[in-house]
RNA sequence: GGUGAGGUGGGUGAGUGGCUGAAACCACCAGUUUGCUAAACUGACGUACGGGUAACCGUACCGGGGGUUCGAAUCCCCCCCUCACCGCCA
């Protein structure tokens, strides 16, 4: 959420921002200023009331021992008065507090100035494309008509087994999927990020921590017996290491990484978006995570998505990195590069990673702080993006590599799969 | 699942009603000494909110919530968590 501090001083600039994101935020950021300006003002009472009070139990103390009981007993009497007044003020000051805390809850994050305006997927800003793009015949299959032929991914299975969404990978199939899971991470270890194996279930402070909770509830699966959530990403379990923690400025930027099943209940999905490996409710994903200071976090940006863009050219896909526009900007997010692979049999672009800037936004629910080189205690800035997801780079690999003998595996994998060619 | 022990600052750990926001030790930071390093010595050293230009002052916080009391880390109640042993299982 936005910090109080950020709304009370730069009021106009935030309602200004948040309009990018098509988020009124004039009368909310307005009610919020009034219950603020009361806030402050209850508790400076509040607190000389209470100074008060523990002045005169320390003078009680004295007076007992001095013998002087009748005075005791008057300043008893004084505390009681004052006991009384606190009462309302304390109420009136937790509840001021939290109407504040739920209004701040609701209001998204600002934008960064690079965010283009817009409304939709289709104002989003392509901003850098590379790979390789194949060449495939009118005959091209999808891939889940390859994964059938080539026997090495079952829906149907999945279906019997689990449900809808669940596939079971086969055979060189499944090799595939360790294979790439071992690739990404070894490119990030190498890149400098410390490998994480997390928990793959979580509780409800560290849901509410990296903010799933509670507008996302829906979108998790949840084990009611102990009250505890599946990931849908490691990003989830990866940043909460970091909550209430305060970390020194030379431990800075944080580089973690980590593989981990993911799961989803993607309520609402339908149609051709969730055919085959396009949407999935278990999937396969190696994520990268950042903490960084304000100054240096656009630069960890920076190097994520150059990273990413390794990962893609050595799998020698066709790619490009867009810019989401305020409209198609997730709720917490600043900003967000998310780079799509082009699946060629499909005829459509694949999103394969989101790589976004947090900012202050989750490090301030997270309370996740540095403590500068002069002592002062500040907000982290927090990123991640996928490094990579799985299922829709098999489907691009899948159509993009079919040919004659088969489908071809990208050169820089083959050490991995330990084999050249599905067939 | 059963039984027992325990949750105090970055760590260890003292503290059973006022002198305790909290001893002591360790770590960290600054300085002195030193040819360098180490050692030794000195000092600083929690977080949040509120007030103040600031120095600083006030309030709250000893797992969480409630209660008793003029006054609670300390007493009472409820909850959460951790550890140990046993059982069960991988």
């Amino acid at each position: 959420m936005l910090t109080l501090k950020v709304i009370t001083e730069e009021t106009d600039d935030v309602i200004r921002r948040l309009a990018k994101k098509h988020f009124d935020g004039k009368q909310i950021i307005g009610e919020i200023i009034e219950l603020d300006k009361k806030r402050r003002a209850t508790q400076a009472e509040l607190d000389n009331a209470k100074a008060e009070a523990n002045n005169l139990a320390k003078q009680i103390g004295q007076l007992m021992k001095e013998g002087k009981k009748s005075e005791a007993e008057a300043a008893k009497a004084k505390t009681a008065e004052i006991k009384e007044s606190t009462k309302k003020m304390d109420e009136d000051l937790k509840n001021f507090e939290t109407e504040i805390t739920n209004r701040l809850l609701v209001i998204p994050n600002l934008p960064n100035e690079l965010v283009p305006e817009g409304n939709g997927a289709d104002d989003n800003l392509v901003v850098k494309e590379g790979g390789p793009k194949p060449n495939l015949g009118p005959d091209a299959l999808p891939h889940w008509e390859l994964a059938k032929k080539y026997d090495i991914i079952d829906f149907d299975l999945g279906v019997k087994i689990t449900g809808a969404g669940f596939p079971v990978y086969k055979g060189k199939g499944a090799r595939l999927q360790r294979a790439l899971i071992d690739f990404f991470l070894d490119n990030a270890r190498e890149a400098g990020y410390l490998e994480i194996e997390p928990p793959y279930v979580v509780n409800q402070a560290s849901g509410y921590g990296t903010g799933q909770l509670p507008d996302k509830e829906g979108q998790m699966y949840h084990c009611n017996v102990d009250d505890l959530y599946l990931i849908p990403t490691a990003e989830v379990p990866v940043t909460n290491i970091y909550r209430d923690v305060i970390l020194n400025e030379s431990e800075l930027p944080v580089m973690n990484t980590a593989y981990s099943a993911c799961f989803r209940r993607e309520a609402g999905s339908y149609g051709k978006d969730v055919r085959g490996l396009n949407r999935l409710h278990q999937f396969d994903k190696v994520e990268i995570v950042r903490i960084d200071t304000p100054e240096h976090s656009y630069t960890s940006l920076q190097e994520m998505l150059d990273y990413v863009q390794t990962l893609v050219d050595k799998l020698e896909l066709p790619w490009h990195i867009l810019r989401l526009c305020g409209g198609d900007l997730s709720f917490t997010s600043a900003i967000t590069y998310d780079f799509e692979v082009f699946s060629a049999a499909q005829k459509r672009w694949l999103e394969v990673s989101s790589v976004s800037n947090f900012e202050t936004y989750q490090a301030n629910r997270l309370k996740c702080r540095y403590r500068t080189a002069d002592k002062k205690t500040q907000l982290c800035h927090t990123l991640n993006g996928s490094a990579l997801a799985l299922p829709r780079i098999v489907a691009a690999l899948l159509e993009n590599g079919q040919c004659e003998k088969g489908i071809r595996m990208p050169k820089a994998l083959v050490p991995y799969t330990h084999f050249e060619y599905i067939d």
